[in-house]
DNA sequence: TGTGCACATGAGAACGATTACACACGCTGG
DNA sequence: CCAGCGTGTGTAATCGTTCTCATGTGCACA
């Protein structure tokens, strides 16, 4: 930068002036520092001008598993809404470990960043306190942890989670099989409870052995249907709270050589576009991804502005295909 | 840091060198310093820092599209060998759109990345420059441009596509359609040549009016693939050239009503996990994406410690599931 | 012609860390 | 008893910006 304004003849001063698009300047010194920048191929220093502004237009957004399908699809729609608005996303993956987690915030607040936001592994919440001292922008995605005091983002299973008990129900379904989140993830929690609720709403009890926890992966969802599967008298059914663990159930389910949903019909949370193309296509309850980054984005946005937006509540809804042995209607 | 020093009664010199582990301060001092650092809460500002010593400790990783899960995968694995090595990775997604691209390897370069490992949209390598200018280490990933003097991490699909080649040859197939990237990307290029010299090789030759370019999107697939069957003699294999693109063709076909591989044998670039599950299983040329993300990190770890790293080639491998009708000995 | 007023520009102090250098202190050895 | 040395600390310059003032110039007005 030094070497721009004595190329052009001015002052450090002018040429950050230039820069930064000030009334000031004179439109022939302004050209003149801009033909010195441009001559010199001069990049102003971005840790510089942060540390000077305490602004780094950047968002720190951790997400607990970016392999994830579902999670890659709001990383990027965050991404998208925070460019729009001149801001840039630093993505870190907790893999759903708590600890990097931990690490990955502390490391992006370290940096600076403007804004935060979260996917929380687990509901640990004593990285929030020190969101919190930093004085940092905080808003929760997907997940929430109890205690923090910051808006959140999600999508609401309640409805379409009902809609699929009665479906099920309906279709003659008595032993119902679920492969549920871990009960240190609201969500986990949440979609077990929406659902168990939903069918005991209709005379149903949802017995404790047919529920078993994984961890919203692959290798846990196979796991889980082994087991369910295994009991003595076999669900008719199975939900798999996460459409990886949807995933690993279904292998499972093959490997064992179970026709779905002729021997057990399958519902999985989370909606992927190959899961029309199964044989038969999956029934599946799907939640706005989308529009959930981009909300999440824009509250994150607002929150740095001053503003105090409300809590953001999406609906997921059922897409019924035919998995379990229902007719397809929508 | 100044009121650590002053809490501590230090200077913050001493504050300076407990925080980065010199040898110099004695054990007593050391503990008041860290006693002052706890309990004020104290961080230290990362971009200070970094400013200071002009290194940042975080790679910057543009990848071309990360909903992609073979990208995302990618992505996990450099940032799980990055971060073993004490880097962080700030992720920038380029969606396969050029200017995306140039403009994030630009705001990389501003923040000061130690280093940068792109997966390039497209063969545009006037960015490349600016990284040269910027005297910042650089590797490619997956796809390489021309006139780029860097190491280079891909997986080499020459010896899979022969042997598909002689494979759909063997089990009789004729006319092959291809659904093919896009002809300014690298792998987009060479995978389609591969296939057709693989092809040519074997005394079949690929014509022209049988090879339709996508854009290494879902969407592309589709409409690549219904325009290869409505050709006037229907291909009785498609070969999509990415996942993506194979889903899209998937699509398509069974919207059609075609049947795989009764009506038309179908095998994708890129396996994904759920391509077993489908009826019949996909075959598919496997990548070892976490074998790239590692080498790539590495390889850029190397060149920041003064290396020369050697190109990384590593081989992709055919997976013969029966989706092109042939006998499953994959 | 001298006073006052815009207005563009420059000088220099931050921002929060690292680090070369100088200093003070307590030892040892002649 | 003092030169000399090692050791632990403090002082201050520095990284590349931004931004507050102060300064200088030109112009209108009395």
């Amino acid at each position: 930068m030094k070497d721009v304004a004595l190329h052009a003849g001015v002052s450090t001063a002018t040429v950050s002036r230039v820069l930064n698009g000030h009334a000031a300047p004179t439109p022939e010194t302004r050209s003149r520092v801009l033909a010195a920048i441009d001559e010199l191929g001069y990049r102003p220093n971005a840790l510089a001008r942060s540390l000077r502004t305490t602004s780094t237009k950047t968002f720190g957004l951790v997400i607990s598993d970016l392999v994830n399908p579902f999670f890659a699809e709001i990383a990027r729609a965050v991404e998208q809404e925070a460019r729009a608005h001149g801001y840039c996303v630093v993505l870190a993956n907790a893999d759903e470990n708590d600890e990097q987690q931990a690490t990955y915030v502390r490391t992006l607040l370290d940096r600076r960043v403007d804004g935060l936001l979260v996917c929380p592994a687990t509901d640990d919440a004593t990285w929030v306190e020190e969101v919190v001292a930093g004085d940092v922008p905080l808003v929760l995605l997907d997940r929430t942890v109890t205690g923090a005091d910051c808006p959140v983002v999600r999508a609401d299973g309640a409805e379409a989670l009902t809609e699929l008990a009665v479906r099920l129900i309906d279709t003659g379904h008595r032993r119902i099989g679920v492969i549920a989140g871990p009960a240190v993830t609201s969500t986990g929690r949440e979609r077990l409870e929406y659902f168990s609720a939903a069918l005991a709403q209709f005379g149903h009890d949802l017995r404790p052995e047919y529920v078993v926890h994984g961890d919203f992966r692959r290798d846990s969802g196979a796991r889980a249907a082994a087991e369910l599967v295994a009991l003595p008298e076999r669900p008719t059914a199975l939900v798999a709270m996460d459409n990886l663990m949807g995933l690993g159930a279904l292998e499972e389910l093959r490997r064992l050589g179970l026709v779905v949903p002729g021997d057990v019909g399958l519902a999985v949370y989370d909606d992927q576009p190959w899961f029309p193309l199964l044989d038969p296509p999956i029934t599946v309850i799907a939640q706005p991804t989308v529009e959930m980054g981009r909300a999440a984005a824009r509250s994150l946005l607002a929150l740095i502005a001053g503003e105090q937006p409300a809590d953001v509540r999406l609906n997921a809804k059922l897409i019924a295909r035919g998995s379990c042995g229902e007719t397809n209607r929508g």
